[in-house]
DNA sequence: GTTGAAAAATTCCGCCG
DNA sequence: CGGCGGAATTTTTCAAC
């Protein structure tokens, strides 16, 4: 798992290529970069075994869902050295779909999805603050998302 | 495409499968569900077509590829109005992967990726700083990400 | 929503450079 | 060893019911 695997440039175009359209058949993908479809597979396998490729993921339209809400929160904690307990808290609330543990005003940095403003506040009422350790929080609620994409991570594209 | 297309749980159940798991065969997932495989085929093409289903993503490490830092950035503008300008020069930039119109302390959250410190900076400074409208910015730099997951649409799963 | 058959893709094999 | 090509298996796709 945490192997060495060596990503030459062939490895990053298929993954360039995957990153925009997961589903696109890799023998289209041989096509387009001039090698055999089986090459691609072996390339795939390879980096799905070293950890590199974690998953296949459906994005979906949240809000054509029921889910209105997005919104950042800003955390900060009473010690940082809490970080773990309240990560491991956040982590049984649902719709928590991200946390990250960062630098600068807040300790960590959370992303949530609800359906309406009921289920926001409720969210943060009673489940966020409830957590132990959690000092106070900043809400700031997305009113557009405007940019949501993959990086780029190959020079040039076929 | 902004057509009233009907949700039923059936749908959430395909959906909550392939957000998961997006490889997922039809046939498998049809069995889960005991339907036939041409049915998961029809939904799937309704929800495409209503722009529920946007895309199909690789999720990546993005530290094995050589992009060891990702970042928030807090972005406060000189005049809320100028919206629109800014966001269409972030997209200008592809370190930025993502990018929210919020409430609240910041006009606008970003989120971007970067292979080191040194791009980090330049970045920063020379591509973000540079756009005008943006007052400051506040940069959280992640240390660890902790969760990242879809959100879970169904009451119970099979 | 289902069935079944045609078309396509995936996957795996031995072979070659 | 890494890539190739083809064949067997599986999946997707699409008609009619």
């Amino acid at each position: 798992m945490a192997k060495g695997a060596e990503i030459d440039d062939l490895d990053k175009q298929i993954l360039s290529i995957l990153m925009r359209n997961a589903k696109k058949p890799y023998t289209d993908i041989a096509k387009q970069l001039f090698v055999s479809g089986g090459t691609i597979h072996v390339r795939m396998k390879k980096m799905e075994d070293a950890g590199i490729v974690k998953g296949y993921h459906l994005a979906v339209d949240h809000e054509r869902l029921g889910y209105d809400i997005s919104a950042f929160l800003g955390i900060y904690l009473d010690k940082s050295s809490l970080y773990e307990d309240v990560a491991g808290e956040l982590e049984k609330i649902p719709e928590v779909v991200a946390a990250h543990y960062t630098t600068g005003l807040y300790s960590i940095f959370a992303t949530i999805i609800c359906r309406d403003t009921t289920h926001l506040r409720e969210v943060l009422h009673d489940k966020i603050q409830k957590i132990s350790g959690i000092q106070r929080t900043e809400t700031f609620i997305s009113l557009q998302e405007s940019i949501n994409r993959p990086i780029n991570i190959v020079e040039k594209e076929a």
